[in-house]
DNA sequence: CATAATTCCTACTAACCTAGTAGGTATTAT
DNA sequence: ATAATACCTACTAGGTTAGTAGGAATTATG
């Protein structure tokens, strides 16, 4: 049940501009440092996000990228979702990219025990990701003691 | 967040041996018919059932598998993991081998926002998986009205 | 206007993973 | 003796992942 490091790479960058003061926007080159993600690889991630208009563009010198709406407005599950596919084990029990069961016990897909089962599993895990938005994540971490605090 | 079709496969042919009456055992053949699963990939996934004490078998004519424990007491959650590997969406929020994150604002793991969510969603999945039986599917399938009820 | 920093876009690739297929050996009920 | 079965290992085609590469377009700044 992997994310693949488009997934989690994109909810680093994504916090990472969370984080800031103010709607301020951050070029790959400064991001990639931030997150330690190999900056071209790390770029058609940002023009990713952009396309799905999670975040906007400045091109040309101080340049960068910005999140498009207030963090509190852009949730985990629409990026998993945007960069992993269905949150679904199995495409039967997806809801945003429903594939019919095959023929296995499955008739009218309504009455299919394993469907239900992967309908749960969905469930939770949407449960979890559709409710945490990039604001609440930003607002964890400066709850939490500065980095600096820890031993390495 | 997709399982494989081993996973899948796993859970069908588990599910189809819980609805036996009593312990008998069936053969890859039989059980490849019932799944529609293709009988030379089933029995490498019999035997993997085999080799983590999930099912046992016999040899020779009239042989097959048998589930070697009640199906009360086979979670999905055991089965998903050993085809699919852990839950956890990230290694780092993983409990069955756990792979320390790389230093991006993980000092010691503990104050990870990241690695909470994932850890959250770990849990959600973990909380259907582990606490649903063979035998609990079963019973729903029993359940439900028969297959026969159904238009096809 | 020249330059440098930046996004934008497309193509490429090595390595790995998935979903099987193939074929032979050992065992066992009849 | 035979046929049905599990057991075991190797193989493979195709897809996916995780990047890398290189250049074009845009824009702030001196």
């Amino acid at each position: 049940m992997k994310l693949s490091t488009k997934g989690e790479y994109a909810t680093r960058a994504l916090l990472e501009l969370s984080l800031l003061d103010g709607p301020r926007a951050l070029s790959v080159h400064e991001l990639s440092e931030r997150t330690h993600i190999s900056p071209k690889y790390l770029e058609q991630i940002m023009m990713r996000l952009r396309s799905a208009s999670i975040v906007r563009s400045h091109r040309g010198v101080n340049g960068g990228y910005e999140l498009a709406r207030p963090s509190t407005n852009i949730t985990v599950g629409e990026v998993v979702r945007l960069m992993d596919g269905p949150l679904a084990p199995s495409s039967c029990a997806s809801e945003s990219a429903h594939v019919p069961c095959p023929a296995y016990r499955c008739p009218t897909e309504v009455g299919c025990v394993l469907r239900g089962l992967w309908t749960d599993v969905r469930e939770a895990i949407a449960g979890v990701l559709d409710r945490t938005t990039f604001g609440q994540l930003a607002e964890r971490q400066r709850d939490a003691r500065p980095v600096e605090a820890y031993a390495i």
